[in-house]
DNA sequence: ACCCAGGGTCATA
DNA sequence: TATGACCATGGG
């Protein structure tokens, strides 16, 4: 008997448990492109309140973001955690979206080329890597770019699906290549495995009631 | 007090 | 190519 394909198996253990997570928590694509960079290695809870801080004073827009001041920005997203960096990087977003004639209008980004061609267009901006570009692509352009995390390393090698070690290329073109090419699925796929990691490996590690468990070859 | 979060850049070897 | 220092807030 063939055995199913593992990385489709696993997500539909993962919807079955937990839903539809209704990723990304984000109102505007160009809200989530500025969530995107706020969360890199940080508590999102901390990336709502900078975001709400952005929205009441009005800066949660293109050209707002390019006119502030660095200081001014930067006061606005510290509850975010590296606000100096993240200011940087936020006008670099801005300031690319700018040059792109799309300031009004983020969301038109998705009709400037192809996925690769974006791909490669968002890691040239300064504060975009893999990740975030994975994101900004698949939850604000709604491309099928799958996005790779730490959770994603942690439980797939747990799971014996990945050795540890690979790159971030290699992890996501094993599950591109185990699973249809489909915005959807990427979409609440990635956000289940976050969904995982939060509620079963952080802050400490709960097997106990995992959904996976059955899966899992070194289940304690 | 310590660990970590939905990373990325930069200097160094 | 591959480490390591660095960035900083807030919750457990």
């Amino acid at each position: 008997m063939k055995r199913r394909n593992p990385w489709l198996a696993i997500y539909e253990r993962l919807l079955a448990r937990y839903g539809p997570q209704h990723w990304w928590p984000g109102e505007t694509p160009f809200e989530v492109m500025v969530g995107a960079v706020l969360t890199q290695n940080t508590a999102w809870g901390n990336v709502e309140k900078a975001i709400a801080n952005l929205k009441q004073a009005g800066a949660l827009d293109c050209r707002a973001i390019l006119e502030r001041s660095d200081a001014d920005l930067a006061e606005l997203i510290r509850p975010a955690g590296y606000f100096n960096v993240k200011t940087r990087r936020l006008k670099a977003l801005c300031g690319f979206l700018a040059a792109r004639g799309v300031a009004e209008a983020p969301e038109a980004l998705a009709g400037q080329g192809n996925l690769g061609q974006l791909r490669t267009a968002l890691l040239a901006v300064h504060g975009i890597g893999e990740e975030t570009a994975d994101s900004i692509l698949l939850y604000a352009l709604g491309r099928p770019s799958f996005v790779v995390d730490a959770y994603t390393r942690r439980a797939y090698t747990r799971l014996g699906l990945l050795e540890g070690g690979e790159p971030y290329a290699e992890i996501k073109r094993r599950f591109e290549a185990g699973l249809a090419r489909d915005v959807a699925l990427y979409n609440e796929y990635h956000a289940l495995i976050v969904r995982l990691g939060k509620e079963h490996c952080r802050p400490r590690p709960r097997c106990a009631d995992c959904p996976l468990l059955a899966l899992c070859p070194n289940a304690s």
